[in-house]
DNA sequence: TCCTAACCGAGACGGTACGTCGCGTCTTAGG
DNA sequence: CCTAAGACGCGACGTACCGTCTCGGTTAGGA
């Protein structure tokens, strides 16, 4: 028996959760949120947009973060591309960051990203869930592609492959949080070959 | 006639600024901003604990988030190392990076740090403002470090040394926002080698 | 269809107010109105002692003035005499006007009225509100009383009633802002037999 | 040796005080006063309009209230008249009422001394104050006309004269303080008419 | 066909913090 | 000794959101 069966066997009494609802928090959520940030967004706001009532809201959302997490997560890693694989390090890597960077720099999800992160300084709980969600699925799938270089022995055994991540990903987020330079398509393909190039080094 | 004469010609009429209170601002926000992060620190808190006025700090700080700029950047950047010559990029680097991660990892400045990026994505001007005071002195010193490799021919002239001060620095920031790892020295050094391993690459 | 039918007829949507709270918020509007008039009553002392938010109080009362106002004519208007008819000017108007005196002496009242004069002079809105609850309704009580005193041929025809009402009313208000002698029984008895013999004059 | 020389003999050292602030500050504040009335005339705008500071203000007036008193002090009860005698209570009391109904309902002075009354309800020693140089002189000279009136039989001796001063002069607060008619010469003769007839009742 | 559980909107509630204004006091430099 | 300038501690203002709480109504399955 499935876990998807065994949570439908519920008896679910009672009138059903209404779809339309659901659908009006998030997009109605997802605009404000683009718009001016987490902090600017307020919940009665996006209750009044959806046409719903606050504690509807509530009913499913402990919080405004957790709302937003969800907001983020459909609209953003909806196309998380499945890895593949290129036979070099550097080509998987790209494969794997293009999409990402590009969708990044195409609509001010700095805005929100940084509103959640400072709300996951002070909540290690939702600083957890955050992790869960938006980084370490990333993250995983780097690693996947550094663990497949380092069998094909393109590099070393003892690379230091949390550290690259950091630099890697961290590349992304300086330009996204400090807005000091664009997110373009020649960034990460510089960031890309710096990384790897930095990875290669064969120390005599 | 000096500038420092010409400033000190201004009348200075009235009751002079209270050293006391904007020490004691300072001091009550700064352990109220660490405690807690940006969010969790209320005005109404600094003003009590400093035993001032609201009215006296926002006399003299137009917003919190000012006012957390200016505490962090008299605690912080205070003790910005000058840099040193070491002859060699990876030393330069090393003797720039490692005092401002030891301090970064020592006590929270990541709640802090995370408020006020999520603050600038919603305010150009206070974006400015971070920007001037906290991120662009430190990417000079950098700069300066990376264009005397240059000059040594340590590495190539058409180096993009903007993306590699994104790598470099993104690493750490990711650490301290993300909180997934810790910022340790030996993180320091990886990082370091793998930027400078990065830039080194001699494409054949 | 009656028009209580009708008002009730309103769909009455959402919750409903609480009357708890508008009983708290009148009761302890009273005491601190009573206590130290209407300047020395904040609104956060009267939201604080309510055990209630200030948003509740001003989302039901606009401003300080109309919650005094009300304040004022729960416990004041309430116990307005129905006129009586004793067949003489002088014993309608007694049995009018000693109740009255006898309230405004009995508490501070001249506190929270003076600080309704002064706020109605500058705010002719308020002005007119003021009038219409609590000055309109006891000159109206007079009126009819002088009216019946003409129909009689007790008064002339051509007596200036309105003027007759500013002398007495004026006369209780002198000595309830100014202080400077008591509200006594013997002076409403005093000033009502004045002024119907100012009235009752016959002019050979 | 006088009083007034003996005052002058102090030594007074130092710069003298300076008319031209004292005149700025009346005039400032007289403006203002009857502008918007007592609460909203800030000691602030006093003292930017006058071209002083606020400490000058407060080194010759202890309180708003107090500067307010002698504001309309200055310009009101300057041109009080002196009593004539005409030989009958009514004229007497005409020649002293007349001017001052007039000068009442030229300007708006309800408002500051709405204003004030308001603050002699919380402050006995203000109240005493006001009572000493608004109330009691004015009254005085209307007892005095009593007396007059008294001596020549014109009125019983055992007339209430306290009462008759309330009756007379609050008709004449009434109306500025309500404002529900206009303080019309008319209004004083009638005022006036009735109280002489009121006091003038010959009971068989 | 009714009952009853779970949902829904509307919107009032107790709180906390906001940024501003006015008070009366103070601390300067200067006449 | 007085003055202007102006900073200061204090306390109240009226507003905005927070997350919670009633209400009256709606929508389903089970009795």
């Amino acid at each position: 028996m499935s876990d998807t069966e065994a949570l439908q066997e519920a008896p679910r009494r009672g009138r059903p959760r209404s779809e339309r609802s659901r659908k009006a928090i998030l997009a109605a959520a997802s605009e404000l949120l683009l718009d001016g940030g987490l902090d600017s967004t307020s919940m009665d706001a996006v209750a009044e947009r959806a046409g719903t009532s606050k504690a509807t809201i509530y009913r499913w959302w402990p919080s405004k973060e957790l709302l937003a997490l969800e907001v983020l997560f459909a609209e953003w890693d909806a196309q998380r591309p499945a890895s593949s694989d290129t036979g070099a390090l550097a080509g998987d890597l790209l494969a794997l960051i293009r999409p990402w960077a590009r969708q990044l720099g195409a609509r001010p999800y700095g805005r929100v990203i940084a509103g959640l992160l400072a709300r996951a300084q002070s909540d290690p709980g939702f600083a957890e869930e955050y992790r869960a969600r938006f980084v370490e699925p990333r993250r995983d799938q780097a690693r996947e592609i550094f663990a497949r270089a380092i069998e094909r022995g393109e590099i070393a055994k003892r690379t230091d492959v949390e550290s690259a991540l950091d630099l890697l990903y961290g590349a992304f987020y300086q330009r996204l949080l400090h807005g000091h330079a664009p997110l373009t398509d020649r960034f990460a393909r510089t960031v890309v070959g710096y990384v790897v190039a930095g990875v290669s080094q064969t120390p005599i």
